[in-house]
RNA sequence: GGCCUGAUGGCCGAGUGGUUAGGCAACGGUCUGCAAAACCGUUUACACCGGUUCAAUUCCGGUUCAGGCCU
């Protein structure tokens, strides 16, 4: 018998946390968190995972001790291959509790290890099994489109392969558009000017030798979707408010304590939103710098002058709210 | 009271006697391996009244408003 499963769609701000929360609660279910960003441990407060009660015994910048053996971190940590760590995380990949709700795929992997659709849909899958083997009812929150399309509608992502990919990356884009053209004109046309799915489109193609588009073989799932929508105003007034709310609770205290941790500036930046901006921002300040060991060296507090964190609220409330609109398209015509 | 300068779309900001920059914001959209990202599209104007002219946002006169200077 298959569990009932819910999912809570939204922008962010939108309040999905609580709602997901309340619901959990009344249907006795368990949270998968369909987070693109908080699959990441250490990522807590940009991402606005909610991790109140597990937060307090954090001591590592981005492993909780009491989640995982310190044996099996040192293991990980040593780990060279990426897909190596990604495997063995797989199997030791934390549950929290949170208010009394078992939440999944929070915190599954370290900083700076590429986590894509495929893995989480992977995860997400699995998790599934078990929770419906037990007959408990299921609750999907997120903010990233994409990955409850794609859980929802059953997809089985195209075969990738590095080597291809590596030499398709040295064509220029008009050469990788020309090629793509000949082969599936539908997509070539379509992202014309996107490198990066012309790319991947010509990558199926090599290594299927089908257009990306006759590779949709969905089984969908059946469940209830709930999407949750604000007006425009009233969504960017959260949005606005949480922003100082997460530099009170030392938004910018974490990522300087990723950096030094010794994540690098350049996978933080390409998080994009709070950790793009938050980083190019402390770069610029003047007595922030990188000493050349790649650490940070940080005197003390951060010393800025007003406009200058003015000009930080308003790159940051900038490009969440563009955020927000991408993601209210998305959710309105992608998630039936 | 007199003189000068200015008045451009939600904001900033060019410019021109006729094809009417640009940026930001706002809004819509694309979407099966970086989805956090990447990419595409749309909208609103020349303060007001009159004149010159085939044609005025652009030239002329006046009005209003704003800023500056003078008595």
């Amino acid at each position: 018998m298959q569990s009932k499963i819910t999912i809570i769609a939204g922008p962010t701000a939108s309040g999905k946390t609580g709602r997901s929360l309340t619901l959990a609660k009344q249907l006795g279910a368990a949270i998968i968190s369909a987070d693109s960003r908080m699959v990441y441990q250490g990522l807590d407060i940009g991402t606005g995972k909610p991790t109140w009660e597990y937060r307090q015994f954090d001591r590592s910048p981005w492993i909780n001790p009491r989640l995982v053996p310190t044996s099996e971190v040192t293991i990980l940590r040593r780990a060279q291959d990426s897909s190596e760590v990604k495997k063995a995380v797989h199997n030791l990949d934390p549950v929290y509790k949170i208010q009394g709700i078992d939440h999944y795929l929070l915190d599954v992997v370290q900083p700076e290890i590429s986590f894509t659709l495929t893995d989480w849909l992977e995860r997400a899958r699995r998790v599934l099994g078990g929770l419906e083997r037990q007959g408990k009812p299921v609750v999907v929150i997120g903010g990233t489109g994409l990955y409850l399309k794609a859980l929802l509608q059953g997809f089985q992502p195209p075969p990738t392969d590095p080597l291809v990919r590596e030499s398709l990356e040295k064509l220029a884009t008009a050469e990788v558009f020309k090629k793509l053209l000949a082969v599936d004109p539908l997509t070539a046309q379509r992202e014309k000017n996107n490198r990066r799915r012309l790319v991947r489109a010509l990558e199926i193609f090599e290594l299927t030798g089908q257009p990306a588009s006759m590779q949709h073989k969905n089984t969908p799932l059946s469940a209830e979707i709930i999407k949750i929508t604000l007006p425009r105003t009233e969504l960017f007034a959260r949005i606005d408010q949480r922003i100082n709310d997460r530099l009170e609770s030392g938004m910018i205290e974490e990522v300087i304590g990723l950096l030094v941790a010794g994540v690098s500036a350049a996978w933080l930046k390409s998080l994009g939103l709070e950790y793009r901006i938050i980083t190019n921002w402390l770069l610029e300040q003047q007595n922030f710098q990188l000493t050349h060991s790649n650490l940070p060296s940080w005197k003390g507090q951060v010393e800025v002058d007003k406009k200058d964190k003015g000009e930080l609220v308003a790159r940051l409330q900038k490009e969440i709210h563009a955020y927000a609109r991408r993601q209210e398209t998305y959710l309105r015509t992608q998630l039936i």
